[in-house]
DNA sequence: AAAATTAGCAACCGCTCAGCA
DNA sequence: ATGCTGAGCGGTTGCTAATTT
C-alpha cells in the first residue's frame, strides 16, 4: 500500500481517522504541510487534508441529497460551471467532492445526456460558455470604463443553452453589470442558503465571486475580451436565490 | 449460485494561485 | 521581477457494493 516514497496511499483505516482527527482537535485546521509530522501519520499532506476535509469534519452531512438540494446544484452548476468548491460552499455540510461526485454519477448523465439528444435532433452545433469570473482582467474594456457593445450582448443570447433576458442597458451599457459587480441597490435583501446559517444576502454571494475573481492575478479575460459576450446570468436562480 | 456489469464513492494526481523571500 | 512553497481545486481513477444476466 506504501508508494515509492515510502507514504502511504489508498484507503484509509480507523486508526489513521483517530489519529488525524485528533491532531486536527489538537492543533487546528490548517499547516497541512506538519499534520503528517504531527499526526504520526504516513500520509502526504494532501491525503491528510482530503480526508479530512471529505470525509472527518464534524459538520458534514451524510446521506442522499434532498430534492431541494439537487435543485440548487442544478441551478448553481448552469450558473457557475463545474466550480464544485463554490456550489458547495451553498450547500451546508456537503463538500465539493460529494457534489461533484454527485453531479458525475447522477446529474451529468440525465442532463449531458438530454443534451447530446437535444443537438442531435436539431442537429446544430450549440457551445456552452461557462462563466468562470476567476479569470477576470482588470484591463478589459468594461472595467476600464468602456461600455460593451450592445450588438455584442445580443450575440451572446445565442451562445446560451437556455434562453433568458437580458437586462436592458442603460445609456453607458453596462449599469446592469455595474449594479451586478457592485452589489448595490436592488439585490439587497434577497438571499441565499450558506452554510447552515441561515441565510446570507445575495449581494454578498457575488461580492464574494467577484472579488476573489478580481483578486486572483486581476486577469479578466485579456487575452480574449470577447469572452464577456458568453457572460450568462441565469435568471431563475436568480429568482430562486431572492425567493 | 456465479459471473458480469453498473453505480457510487473515496482517494489520488496534476495544475493553478497566493504569499513570501 | 522571479522563484519557491503551501494550499486549494477539478478531473480522473480505482475499489467495493449492488444489481442484473
Amino acid at each position: 500500500m506504501d508508494g515509492p516514497s515510502g507514504v502511504r496511499k489508498g484507503a484509509w483505516t480507523r486508526e489513521e481517522d483517530v489519529l488525524l482527527r485528533t491532531c486536527i482537535e489538537k492543533y487546528g485546521e490548517g499547516k497541512w504541510h506538519q499534520v503528517p509530522f504531527r499526526s504520526g501519520l504516513n500520509r502526504c499532506r494532501k491525503s491528510c487534508r482530503l480526508r479530512w476535509l471529505n470525509y472527518l469534519r464534524p459538520d458534514i452531512k451524510r446521506g442522499k441529497f434532498k430534492t431541494d438540494e439537487v435543485d440548487l446544484i442544478i441551478r448553481l452548476h448552469k450558473l457557475l460551471g463545474n466550480r464544485w468548491a463554490l456550489i458547495a460552499g451553498r450547500l451546508p455540510g456537503r463538500t465539493s467532492n460529494d457534489v461533484k461526485n454527485y453531479w458525475n454519477t447522477h446529474l451529468s448523465k440525465k442532463f449531458f445526456g438530454k443534451a447530446v439528444k437535444d443537438v442531435a435532433d436539431k442537429t446544430a452545433k450549440v457551445t456552452v460558455i461557462k462563466p468562470r469570473p476567476r479569470t477576470f482582467n482588470k484591463n478589459l474594456s468594461y472595467l476600464k470604463g468602456k461600455a460593451a457593445k450592445e450588438s455584442d450582448v445580443q450575440s451572446a443570447d445565442h451562445t446560451l443553452s437556455k434562453p433568458y433576458s437580458t437586462p436592458p442597458l442603460s445609456e453607458d451599457g453596462i449599469s446592469w453589470l455595474d449594479s451586478l459587480f457592485s452589489g448595490k441597490e436592488g439585490h439587497k435583501e434577497s438571499t441565499c442558503f450558506r452554510n447552515g446559517s441561515g441565510k446570507e444576502s445575495i449581494s454578498s454571494f457575488w461580492d464574494e465571486e467577484i472579488s476573489a475573481a478580481t483578486k486572483v492575478g486581476e486577469t479578466f479575460v485579456e487575452e480574449n475580451e470577447s469572452d464577456w459576450n458568453h457572460f450568462s446570468f441565469d435568471m431563475d436562480l436568480w429568482d430562486l436565490l431572492n425567493a
